[in-house]
DNA sequence: AAGTTTATGCAACTGAGTTGCAAACTATTC
DNA sequence: GAATAGTTTGCAACTCAGTTGCATAAACTT
């Protein structure tokens, strides 16, 4: 537990009970996932206190979230360097086969040449095809 | 309205009297709008029949839709010769002021180098900021 | 005009996300 | 270590986008 209490607190969350399930079920997935998976890898749980976790991270930059298209917003773990700046920013993949959300944390987004006068935040970029996985 | 009519036949949908008033809508608009904005711009509607309006267009590919991250999914008028493929795709914009999603439609989405063994289909790409006109 | 298909309108529902409030828990101070 | 203040958790209840079923209305077919 030590090591999950590390990544809590250096992100300045306190490490509840909880918090750390929470963290320890992130840490073990593969894909991205929504907040009505994470609550079915509870037996008894409630949504709400998941939801406010799941924000918690967030915004102490733990985990970043991803709109898929699906209609759930996807969660993943940052990287223990990320900052969530656009230049930390990745490509994520949507399977239409398996529907897992992936995070492709080696392709950075491509940078854009905005018209004249826009600034720029943020940019969520989502492919959507066949994972390996699924092609065969 | 020969003009409409036009526009909805050569994709293939029956022109009626409330698929002619939606297209409109929809022509008039700068920026692309939600099924609710949409359902404000007529003084009685039926949400339900402007969203499955909205399907069909889509179906037919008169409109794309945009999912820009705010929990309600855009939709805006598609090119005459669009048909949707990955290489029809661009850019879109939402700004954090003014809340408007646009098309910036001479920015195409660029390409990307995927892991072995994954095939696109298709992807979302939203930049998050400020537009030109709300940077003073 | 009768019958078939398609579109529209209403009611009602689902599911994600959210808020308010009270109880439980944690941390702090004496 | 008890009193207090602040934070987290759990329940109820709600909002809002999207959706389905079904009945009526309108448009095509022969």
């Amino acid at each position: 537990m030590k090591d999950t209490d590390d990544k809590l607190t250096s992100r300045n969350i306190k490490p509840t009970a909880m918090r750390e399930l929470v963290l320890d079920i992130l840490t073990e997935q593969t894909a991205a996932i929504s907040l009505s998976d994470l609550e079915q890898k509870f037996h008894k749980s409630d949504k709400v206190t998941l939801y406010r976790t799941l924000k918690t991270f967030e915004e102490n930059k733990l985990i970043h979230s991803i709109d898929d298209g699906t209609g759930a917003v996807k969660y993943a773990l940052c990287k223990e360097s990320c900052q969530c700046h656009p230049e930390d920013l990745h490509v994520h993949f949507f399977c239409i086969k398996c529907q897992h959300t992936f995070c492709l944390s080696d392709i950075p987004i491509p940078s854009i040449n905005l018209p004249v006068n826009f600034s720029i935040e943020n940019i969520n970029m989502v492919v959507k095809g066949v994972c390996s996985n699924c092609n065969e």
